[in-house]
DNA sequence: GACCCGTTCAACCATCTGGTTGACAAAGCA
DNA sequence: TGCTTTGTCAACCAGATGGTTGAACGGGTC
């Protein structure tokens, strides 16, 4: 693995529906290995592997526990997408709040610049940069 | 593709830092392709290949208006990661408080009667705390 | 009509991913 | 001391993914 950012690893690790369904489970109580696996058609290994990723993203912890390892859910390494999810939605929000704005400040004009916004063009690339 | 569920979809197109870099833009305003593609060291076909994981995924939409396929981003669409997310962190906080009441209760139990908790999760799935 | 611009389609390639099976380590139980 | 349970590691495979290049299409402009 090539070290992707948190972000990024997060999102992936979330992108299957078995990791999601694990991590849905683990937000209930603490599992084993074999007792995540039981309901689903695959084998003990692939679990294994899953739980690999889900680490990897931090968002699981293993301890062990005798030839146990409990599997527990590192919550609050779900905020870190929360967050970047909430901010680029109220951007966009607040996006639509200014031209609600804007169209109901100008009478009307025909169709010419609806893509050459005023402003910047294709500026900033960074995400992170907050507010 | 195989369709998958639109949770996957959308996670898995948040997945790649490109395509967070294309969202995190258009939150901001529409752009067309170029303009989206400018700052990345790649072709624009790969940025074209980018807008369909994410058009089909449903966080953006392509209107028509001349040659130029202006991307808008659909905003709504994170609310359903917000609400998957939020859900289960919320659920293993309770759990957690949950965990602090019982431990909080009993003075020391070895073993035993741990799985048979009231109320919650009574699944025994839980082996017992032992340090 | 000829031409250019913005965009997509098609073919190809390297790598990643999710799954398999088989072997093996670690810890308890007979 | 074996034997069983629990879990990981290794090798392998099919399919998806992200990138490339080259060609084609749709629509203004000359």
């Amino acid at each position: 693995m090539v070290a992707a950012d948190p972000l990024s690893q997060v999102f992936a690790a979330l992108a299957d529906p078995t990791r999601r369904d694990i991590v849905a489970r683990l937000a209930v109580r603490d599992a084993t290995v074999t007792e995540l696996a039981a309901p689903y058609p695959v084998s003990v290994q692939a679990v294994s592997k899953h739980l690999k990723v889900l680490e990897d993203a931090g968002l699981v912890s293993r301890r062990r526990e005798a030839q146990r390892r409990p599997v527990h859910l590192e919550a609050e390494v779900l905020d870190l997408t929360t967050k970047w999810l909430e901010r680029h939605r109220r951007r966009a929000q607040a996006r639509y709040r200014r031209l609600d704005a804007l169209l109901a400040s100008m009478p009307d004009e025909p169709g010419a610049g609806t893509g050459t916004a005023p402003g910047a063009t294709a500026g900033s690339t960074d995400p992170g940069a907050g507010p």
